[in-house]
DNA sequence: TTTCAAAGAC
């Protein structure tokens, strides 16, 4: 093994390369068990087949023409032998010569020949004794043909080891570790004592099978039988366990090794690196250096995947020279994780290079440049090179197949993910996990809800991965209460890990489902999860839209890094709760912290501006994002500022700022404006706005309740009769609006008018009383709200039983006093509800806390926070 | 010995 690594690592004239090219046995052997592949050892066996050749078979042939066909096979002139094999008599030939043959036969790998041969040896009718027998399974195990190996060599019953180690060693290589340890068993049986190569097989099929104890006996076996110090045998005990993560034993297993060769230290690094401990792995590489040990194309290999794993470009630079002084440029594994190393550590370019540079390319080489462009979000260019590849004639393995639908997951190409979903069905590629999650996931990006479902339930092994792709999926597409279901479905199966809870808590905060949510940062506490800053971020962002602002600010301070999201989360919390000014704080507390906002910030502090009615403050921030930030503002941005001109009464000013948009103003933009017309009571530009609108987005009953509203608080019944009819001619397709309340860890939701609920009479009775109570007190009903509410568009009738309020009512009489009532609103608050729940704060003295789809309303006394603002 | 899949803010 050692004669390949003759030369030192910085040794200009290294031979390296050129013993590699020419020595093919060592690079193919070096993964496989099989020892007629190392060259001394390759000896060995050879001369033991001729030895049994020579004292078995018996010579009653003419020696001329076995002569003559053995010089053939020492020339490797395969096609004159088999020629003057086959010509031959039967009487000419000894048993010898059809070794030699056959031994050509498995060399140069020609199956065909080899079958030649035994059909000659057959025909002939030679008797196949063990010699014969052993050159005719080699011959079979070498080409391929297992199936006819193991028939001659049960046949032959040898009890020669070696034997039995190639048949072992040939499953063990195709994969087949149940078939090959079931060798071992048999040969157990027969009494055939294994020898160092049998266990480094045997331990190498238990590992694969992630079979510990039996690992662990074969270990104390090889122990018994004195392997202890054989140097392959505790090479692949250390390869064993680190297999099953067991890195202290294996350490241990290193330390005590006397006789350490390359293949040692490459397991122990590679085995750090495998299991997480990169930066161990490179240490182990340091020590081999300094103690002057030889290195090899794997020992840079793993090396390089530990730079890659921890991100450390000098060093990965470092070892690209290494390699390329140790003539290891030209190899191909070695350029394939190079590649992968500079686009790992961010560097775009020096990837590109290598790939550029390669003579030979593999699907690695194609996979891992489109996976780096991938990483550096440039999904169109992946997608190119994908088809580029294809072009080349270069088949996309399952590796490639999941870059390129993550690729199409992250830029929304649908239908080129289910062009390549076609590829991965027509090719069987739809069972491997790694190709199914993704596609899960491209279905769920794409917003194809169903289409993902689909595929997730095809899957037949769902792992943790699937599981979580789903459950995002659902929360990402705004279906929290099936995102819940599964995860409880998941519960039974598998235990969730942190990733499953930054994948369920948006869903928890969605259906601001408190109690839900708790029990989920329970168990967050229990398995240490808060440490993830997506986790925590996570329960900051479920708790602010569960209404426990307070907690989620505690939560936020208990985040040691907070990163641009985690500062997002908390200022869009004070926003949605209307604290402007708490939001402009953390905003500028961040920026103090070294962290620059994003689009994505700017939105959620215009928001929280807005929602508190902070005008100038406002305009500052939109003018620090456009001309000092130099972010381009979006819709959302617009729309912000749009709301801030038009509540404060600058309709004329909001107008004009819409027409000065350079971006086409979208139905919310100009849905905006209209409230702030109804605010103002300014019936004639509200008719101007509304007829944008209902262009942009004829079928949203929205904007025609909003402009019937208008009419109505003008007074302007005709109008509003005129409206009513125009929209009881249309048929409009909606989600109904729906209220809903967490009782005891259970839901209750409620529609317009609902009046199956079981409670539906007490309900009734208590908003009955307090209407009389409100129409009698301060609080006179404000009726113009009451005349025309998007709910009553299902109903058709204005009646007294918005769903918010049926939810408030419920929540007063099922809560014990004091306890805060919780609801939350699919849409908009009813102007009428909010009248009622500032009065029921009042007169049954409890703090209401109201979330609807834009912002939270908290009544306490008589008041709301918004105060006004909604 | 190399290539792949899941999460948080607006």
């Amino acid at each position: 093994m050692s004669s390949v690594l003759k030369t030192r690592p910085n040794s200009t004239t290294s031979p390296l390369s050129h013993n590699l090219k020419n020595n093919s046995n060592y690079v193919k052997s070096r993964n496989r068990f099989i020892f007629f592949k190392q060259p001394r050892r390759t000896c060995l066996l050879y001369s033991k087949l001729d030895f049994y050749s020579r004292t078995t078979v018996t010579h009653n042939v003419t020696q001329n023409q076995n002569a003559k066909i053995c010089n053939f096979c020492q020339m490797g002139n395969l096609t004159n032998a088999m020629e003057l094999l086959t010509t031959s008599q039967r009487h000419e030939l000894g048993g010898s010569t059809y070794c030699s043959v056959l031994q050509l036969c498995a060399e140069k790998k020609s199956l065909e020949d080899g079958k030649r041969v035994h059909s000659v040896i057959i025909s002939n009718g030679v008797v196949i004794d063990e010699a014969l027998g052993a050159k005719l399974v080699f011959m079979y195990v070498n080409c391929g043909d297992l199936v006819n190996g193991r028939r001659i060599f049960y046949g032959i019953l040898n009890d020669k080891v070696f034997l039995w180690n190639l048949m072992m060693s040939e499953y063990a290589k195709i994969g087949d570790y149940r078939e090959s340890l079931s060798l071992f068993k048999k040969m157990q049986k027969m009494g055939v004592l294994g020898d160092s190569y049998t266990f480094t097989c045997v331990l190498k099929c238990f590992a694969a099978l992630g079979k510990v104890k039996e690992c662990k006996r074969v270990h104390g076996y090889i122990l018994k039988l004195g392997f202890g110090s054989n140097t392959a045998v505790v090479n692949s005990t250390i390869a064993a366990y680190f297999k099953f993560g067991e890195v202290e034993s294996a350490r241990n297993l290193f330390d005590e090794l006397v006789d350490r060769d390359v293949v040692s230290w490459n397991s122990m690094i590679n085995g750090c690196v495998v299991n997480g401990s990169s930066r161990n792995g490179i240490e182990i590489f340091i020590q081999m250096l300094v103690m002057g040990v030889n290195w090899d194309l794997t020992t840079l290999v793993s090396v390089l995947v530990a730079c890659a794993n921890i991100g450390n470009l000098s060093l990965g630079r470092a070892l690209h020279g290494f390699g390329v002084k140790a003539c290891l440029g030209e190899e191909v594994v070695f350029s394939n994780t190079l590649l992968d190393m500079y686009s790992k550590c961010g560097n775009l370019n020096g990837a590109t290079e290598v790939f550029v540079k390669m003579g030979e390319t593999t699907i690695v080489s194609w996979t891992s440049i489109i996976a780096a462009y991938v990483r550096e979000g440039l999904y169109d260019d992946a997608i190119g090179l994908f088809d580029e590849m294809q072009s080349k004639g270069v088949r996309p393995d399952i590796y490639t197949v999941a870059s390129i639908v993550h690729a199409c997951a992250c830029s929304n190409a649908l239908d080129k993910g289910r062009e390549v979903h076609g590829y991965v069905i027509k090719n069987g590629m739809g069972s491997n996990l790694p190709v199914a999650n993704a596609l899960v996931n491209m279905y769920a990006k794409c917003g194809n809800v169903e289409e993902a479902r689909l595929v997730f339930s095809q899957i037949l092994a769902k792992d943790i991965v699937s599981w979580n792709t789903i459950i995002g999926g659902y929360s990402q597409n705004s279906l929290p209460s099936e995102a819940l279901e599964l995860f409880s479905d998941m519960q039974k199966q598998l235990k969730p890990d942190d990733i499953t809870m930054a994948c369920v808590l948006p869903a928890c905060a969605g259906l601001a489902a408190l109690d839900k949510g708790r029990e989920i940062h329970g168990y967050i506490l229990r398995r240490g999860y808060f440490s993830d800053l997506h986790v925590a971020c996570a329960l900051v962002d479920m708790y602010a839209k569960c209404g426990l602002l307070g907690l989620a600010r505690l939560l936020f301070d208990m985040i040691p890094q907070k990163d641009l999201i985690s500062w997002t989360a908390m200022i869009a919390g004070y926003g949605m709760h209307g604290f402007g000014n708490e939001a402009i704080s953390t905003f500028k507390k961040m920026r103090i912290a070294g962290i620059e906002p994003d689009e994505s910030s700017f939105a959620a502090i215009l928001n929280a501006c807005s929602h508190s009615g902070l005008l100038h403050e406002g305009w500052r921030f939109f003018n620090f994002m456009r001309n000092e930030s130099g972010i381009e503002p979006k819709l959302e941005h617009y729309a912000c500022m749009v709301d801030l001109l038009s509540r404060a009464g600058n309709l004329s000013k909001a107008y004009k700022f819409i027409e000065s948009m350079p971006i086409e103003p979208d139905a919310t933009i100009w849905g905006t404006l209209l409230s702030g017309c109804r605010i103002h009571h300014d019936v004639k530009l509200a008719e101007k706005v509304a007829e944008h609108l209902f262009e942009l987005e004829p079928d949203n009953t929205r904007y025609y309740v909003d402009l019937a509203n208008v009419y109505a608080e003008a007074e302007k019944w005709e109008e509003v009769k005129k409206l009513q009819e125009k929209i009881g001619k249309r048929r409009f397709k909606q989600n109904s609006g729906c209220s809903w309340i967490e009782v005891g860890g259970k839901f209750n939701i409620f529609v317009a008018g609902n009046t199956k609920h079981p409670q539906a009479k007490r309900i009734d009775a208590l908003l009955r009383k307090l209407s009389l109570q409100m129409e009698n007190g301060d609080y006179s009903t404000k009726l113009r709200y009451a005349l025309i509410n998007e709910d009553d568009m299902e109903k058709g009738v204005i009646q007294c039983g918005h769903s918010e309020k049926l939810a408030m009512a419920f929540g007063i009489l099922n809560l014990p006093p004091g306890r805060t009532v919780r609801v939350t609103k699919n849409r908009r608050v009813c102007g009428d509800c909010h009248e009622m729940g500032k009065f029921l704060s009042r007169t049954t003295n409890r703090e209401i806390l109201l979330r609807d789809s834009n912002r939270f309303h908290c009544f306490k006394d008589g008041l709301c926070s918004c105060r006004g603002f909604w």
